[in-house]
DNA sequence: CGCTGTCGTGGTAACGTTCCCACAACATCG
DNA sequence: CGATGTTGTGGGAACGTTACCACGACAGCG
């Protein structure tokens, strides 16, 4: 049974050279004759050698092995960026160590131990903390990934472009005649939420609407929170169709809900814009429109990130990736029957 | 900058012990005065003591690493698997290397490759192969999870109990007045189909239906394919309220946009019974009544079986983990309105 | 022809840990 | 009191690889 595994000894004495040799002509360095070389990788092929990562970590300080610290893996954007993480790296023939913290900083703190003890080269985290105290104590290469990132602004990141994002969904909700949508928004403590503000803003002003007159609801971001949040604006006073912008699309998806036990419907009464770009917005009835984070592209670019930044030239720095509008049926289109403002209900 | 990492024997100079007395009181040995002890353990936290686990990883041949293969990360279920195997691997101080198959064998060898180089403990795999090779050359501890477990009857494997799901899922179908539903199953293929076909048969056997009476397509575990495969059942003919068990939620979702693009209502007209359990059927309108798999609970046994199976006691053998039946909307009550078809609007 | 430079090769040290053995100090027993 | 056992400790080897150094062979050059 599981017989020794066969070393560059092994192979050297097969091949009859030195142990020197075999390691040179199996790492591909220059001076080995091609001779030689070949003896070696025949011999190498017969015995079914496989080199040692942990020897090779042991020797040279990299094991080839990166860190991936995220909220959930169960959560659908988190694993897109991981799957992302994941090829890059597969392609660069390095592993990945996969974590989930749940936002929890006793966790976070006990993976990136655990990241230090298996000697990884480097990590991508999506941290917890607001501050800098644990990263800081990380003492690896590392980049940072998600909206979280915004915080620390010194370090090497990749995220989505929020503001890129918010303004896509807004021009297209105004060409689809809805000029002053109400928001659905997560709770206060998020930083993304103050981007997601500070663009509309942006963008009421330009088109010389008052944002302070929009109504708008904080919720956790989840189905319950959108659908709770739905509820409280469906309460306000309204007339005729009512459009909202949601900052998650499992926000949208609860008040898509909302909508219908309210006794109304998606979209000929409400249109609801989504945002995050979750498999499950296209088995919704009607299909949820939403502005798409790319969550794999992300995972892809922040492995680069690391790479470079292991290898020391970090001079990426900070990466928002562009999100791009996926259209499926959650938004009426008032542009059509209503030159003028938004007003009736739609038919 | 990055200094190099305190050593056991930065440990044991700063105790002024020698580093095997450092050793053995880290490691928690017996045979360590209390004092000598008390000071290696206070010198370690003083300088920041880490233990390198490559090193003992190259002393010891244990790693502390496990590998995890499955088709796709971004796959809820598959999702579920991982975190439920991550969770139970920190519990007991492992970490764990996370791939994607994709159901390409290429990708496989070159993962269970990388796994072997990287001196894992050993994996918990979902095999592409429906033959023995690859894993067999594979060399380390290993577990099956998933259907394809019954491929190989004399693995230690974890897997869903599919002939109690079908039953649930049967009976369930039954209490609700639905007693010859129609069939969508995967690809012939698969080697869970015939589980599933034989518990069907043996079902409908037990309640003198004539299974080779009822409609029954096939598709890929697609939308796409539940879709297209609802279609050519909707094209057959059929009396009054039609039922349907999908082999797979996807291919469920995919017979409920059918149903609506026929201008039919589910479950008004047409019930749809799911199998899988995947978060998205809770979104969708109606919500999916389905059976679901415990893909968490999957994941933490296999991890289980896993570190007996490493620990060379590998009574297990093959666990079967029952699934539980989810309701939410997608099945007409036939039970209530008897004689007559299912109607009324659901307002 | 002798000096220098290049090339292929082999020997050895080092990475950080744990295991084994040897040794000293002391207790126990005949 | 000497033989034997127990306990704590320290020294060294080993795991498999790569980096470094040294050596011999040979070509190029003055």
């Amino acid at each position: 049974m599981q017989r020794r595994r066969p070393t560059i000894i092994d192979v050297a004495e097969k091949a009859g050279v030195s142990k020197s040799t075999a390691g040179r002509a199996l790492s591909g360095a220059s001076n080995v004759t091609d001779e030689a070389r070949e003896r070696v990788l025949e011999a190498a092929k017969a015995v079914g050698y496989e080199r040692n990562d942990l020897a090779v970590g042991m020797r040279s300080g990299r094991t080839g092995l990166l860190g991936l610290v995220i909220p959930d893996i169960t959560n659908p954007f988190w694993a897109e960026v991981a799957r992302g993480a994941q090829d890059r790296a597969a392609e660069n023939g390095a592993s990945l160590l996969v974590f989930s913290s749940d936002w929890n900083h006793d966790r976070e703190a006990s993976h990136l131990r655990a990241l230090r003890q298996a000697r990884v080269d480097g990590a991508i985290i999506n941290p917890v903390a607001d501050n800098f105290d644990d990263l800081d104590r990380f003492g690896l290469p590392f980049v940072l990934i998600g909206s979280s990132a915004e915080r620390f602004p010194s370090t090497s990141s990749v995220g989505s472009d929020i503001a890129q994002a918010v303004r896509l969904g807004m021009d297209h909700l105004v060409s689809k005649g809805h000029h002053a949508p109400a928001l659905i928004l997560g709770p206060k403590s998020r930083i993304a939420r103050a981007r997601f503000l500070r663009t509309f803003h942006e963008h009421c002003v330009e088109r010389d609407v008052d944002p302070a007159a929009l109504p708008m609801e904080d919720g956790e971001y989840t189905v319950e929170g959108g659908r709770t949040a739905m509820k409280r604006l469906l309460k306000r006073d309204r007339v005729g169709h009512f459009a909202v912008f949601a900052a998650n699309d499992l926000m949208a998806l609860g008040a898509m809900v909302a909508v219908r036990e309210a006794g109304l419907r998606c979209p000929e009464d409400v249109s609801i814009l989504g945002f995050d770009g979750v498999p499950a917005g296209a088995f919704s009835w009607p299909g949820l429109t939403t502005v798409a984070k790319p969550g794999r592209e992300m995972g892809v670019r922040s492995l680069d990130c690391l790479l470079d930044e292991i290898a020391g030239r970090s001079e990426h720095g900070r990466v928002f990736l562009p999100c791009r509008l996926i259209e499926r049926g959650s938004l009426a289109d008032l542009s059509l029957n209503q030159p003028k403002r938004a007003v009736g209900d739609g038919r």
